[in-house]
Order: C-alpha cells, then sequence, then structure tokens
DNA sequence: CAAAAAAGTGAATACTGATTCATAAAATGA
DNA sequence: TCATTTTATGAATCAGTATTCACTTTTTTG
C-alpha cells in the first residue's frame, strides 16, 4: 500500500538536484545569468525541463541555491580567518585580500553573482547575501574594537563600506565585458591594495 | 512642399518629450523601476503609449535617461567640489559626505537608480555613470597625490573602493523594505562616518 | 480651402521563456 | 505478475508587456 522510497531511488534523486544545481552553477560560470534558461539547465543536467519543478519551485530557487551555495563557502573562508589568531588588523587585511583574490580566479562566476543583473527575488538574496559578509567583518571589526586596534563608532557602518569596497572595486577587473587579464602577481598587488584600502580606513590612527 | 515646424510645434514637442522623462521619473522616485510601464508613464504623462516610441527608441532609453539626467547633477555637485578651493582631504569628505547626504534625501529615486533590479541596458548605463563618478573621485585623490596629502599607489583602484562604499553604504537605508527613518541629525552622523572611512583609508599616516 | 505631411492614438500583435499538465516510464507493494 | 504510486517527459500553454501599425487628428503648404 504505502509507497516507501528505496535507498537507491532516493540517491538518484539526491543526484538529479545536485545534477541541476551543478549544470546551472557551470552554466552561469560560463556564460553568467543570461545563459541560464531552465531548457539549458535541464538538458546540461541530463533531465528533463519538467524535472526541475519537482525538485525546485521555479527557477529563482535553482538560482538562489546556486548563489547562495557559493556565498556559503566564502562565509567559511572568512570564519576561518576569524577565527584565528590574527591581530583584528591581520584578519581584516587577510579577510579583505582573500575575497577579492578568490573572485579575480573565478571570474564570471563572481561577477555573475555579484553584478549581473537578475530579476527581484534574486537581488533578494544577492543582498542578504553581502548581510552575512557584512556581519563576518562587522565581527572582525568588533573584535579590532575590542583589542583596542581600532575606535569605530559604528560598526555597522564600518562594515557596510569595508563590504562595498572589497566586492564593488572587482567590478571593473571582472566585467566580462572588459576582460582584464591579471598575472598571479598583479591578483596579489591588487588584492593588497583594497586589503590596505579597508585596514587603513578602520585602524586607529 | 517640404515642411518645416513651427516653432509653437517645436515647443510643443519638446515638452511632450519632457513630460515623458518627468513622469518617468516621478513614477520611478514613488515605486520603483517596477511601477514604470509605458503605459503607465505615457498615462502620466497625458500622451498615448505609442508617442513614447516617437521620441525614445524603446523603453530602455526612457529609463536611461531618467538615470543619467539624475547623475548628471550628482556630478556637477561633486565637480564644483572638486574645483573649490579646499584641501585635498576636505574635498574628499565633502564629496562622499555630499553624495551620501543627496542619496538620502531622496531615498526611493536613489535606491531605484542604484540598486533596483533592471535589464541589461540599463545596468550598462548605470555601470557607465558609476565610472562617471569614479572618476570624479579620481580627480580628487590624483589632486591630494599631487598635494602630498596622500600617498596612494594605485589611483583607480583606491577610487573605486571609494565608490563602492559610498554607494554601497546606503542600500540599508535605503532599501523601501526596511523603512528606515533618519532625522536630520543622523543624516548627517552617518554621512560623517562614511567620508571618515573613505577620508582615513586615503590619507598619509 | 484642399491636398499633403506629420503627429498622435491605442487596440492588436509579438515575443520570450517560465511553467503546466496530459501522458509515459519506472518503482514499489501484494 | 499486476495494480498502484511515484517519477519523468516535453510539447503546449500562459503571462506580462513592449512594440507595432492602421487609422485619426492636427498642422503645414500652395
Amino acid at each position: 500500500m504505502s509507497y516507501k522510497r528505496s535507498s537507491l531511488m532516493q540517491e538518484r534523486m539526491e543526484q538529479n538536484r545536485k545534477s541541476i544545481l551543478n549544470s546551472a552553477r557551470k552554466i552561469i560560470s560560463e556564460g553568467g545569468f543570461k545563459d541560464a534558461q531552465i531548457q539549458t539547465i535541464a538538458e546540461q543536467a541530463g533531465v528533463s525541463s519538467g524535472l526541475v519543478y519537482r525538485y525546485f519551485d521555479n527557477k529563482s530557487q535553482v538560482l538562489i541555491e546556486v548563489l547562495s551555495d557559493a556565498i556559503n563557502t566564502e562565509l567559511l573562508v572568512i570564519d576561518s580567518i576569524t577565527e584565528s589568531d590574527l591581530s583584528a588588523k591581520q584578519k581584516l587585511h587577510k579577510a579583505v585580500a582573500t575575497f577579492v583574490k578568490r573572485a579575480l580566479n573565478s571570474p564570471q562566476l563572481s561577477y555573475s553573482l555579484m553584478f549581473e543583473p537578475v530579476d527581484s527575488t534574486v537581488e533578494h538574496e544577492r543582498f542578504r547575501v553581502k548581510q552575512l559578509i557584512k556581519q563576518s567583518i562587522k565581527k572582525i571589526l568588533a573584535d579590532g574594537n575590542a583589542k583596542g586596534e581600532f575606535v569605530l563608532d559604528d560598526l555597522n557602518t564600518a562594515a557596510l563600506c569595508v563590504v562595498g569596497a572589497m566586492t564593488y572595486v572587482v567590478v571593473e577587473p571582472l566585467d566580462p565585458a572588459q576582460n582584464t587579464k591579471f598575472d598571479h602577481a598583479h591578483k596579489d598587488y591588487f588584492s593588497k591594495q583594497i586589503a590596505d584600502f579597508c585596514v587603513d580606513a578602520v585602524q586607529k590612527k
């Protein structure tokens, strides 16, 4: 009577879901959101377009999950820096430089996730994940205040500034229209500039 | 044979064009791009929807012109600061603080122009006008370098950071979803925080 | 004033791609 | 095995506006 999904079936379905997400991420990281139609995603994932709707409510949910997965990775990276035993100044520098360098290493994906025009529900998620980054940065700033390295009046505003700077600054090198080429040394130099900017902005003088 | 447009007619047509732009700006500043359909714009302007297409190639051109008009005003404001005889440090502080304060004074319009999801041609224009702001800021930074107030290695990157910070930072107070209320004093405090951030970031230590 | 030209109208059309759903295939239970 | 339930398919549908264009009105010319 009652249908019990076998573990094999369970696994296949999980695989389908992952395929769809991987396919979407791949397409976005090659051509951006503009190329990510349900048809295309499904095709690349080896499933029918209709099946996507058995795993996701709608197209936006697929894109949103790609976005939030990617950002969760970045958050883990930042948080591991936050929890290291560097000085607050060093933490901030490393967090910013690392973020920028990682973005430069997957330019099309980063560009799309951060800047490509999207519909309003995805844009809303974009806002939400930027707030998460802001929270992580805020922790570092709070730490610095506590240690007396920084003397920030308004942590939230300072964190917004840092996030604004470190995300916006990569718009030029990432813009596919400009196809900037950075060699390794240049990436280091560039990310250091930005990290210096942010550290100098908050540091006690 | 050849038709010569009377000056009265000329004037009426110029008026039509302006009405369409004003209508679009009004709608955007009340409800954002999401409310700006050609129908609605035309109706509010007192013309037919078809007429819009005698004055503009397509909808995006209307929106783009609203955006670039608005930014041109901001550029004039910034440039007048640039050309004043303040120190570079004071110029930068004033430019950033003024930009932020002005944005806070027309929140819905600023929010839409800076952050609301738009189609890719409008987004492209958004990118272009941000680059113009960056150029203006860059001039101030170059001035500061020349005067020995700043010691910036990479003016372009620093200018990007400033623009990133000063534009992104207002996303929270401007977001219509959060409807933040700032009194006059709070606007001053907030814009000062951001300007301080930017000045500290570039200033010679 | 009567063509001729241009400006103005708005209902009909076009477009694009997300979403649905009738149908088929596969998995499960008895 | 066969009935039942779930999963999968993909062509057809839908939705929401931007855009067009046949027609009307106004302006200009001779």
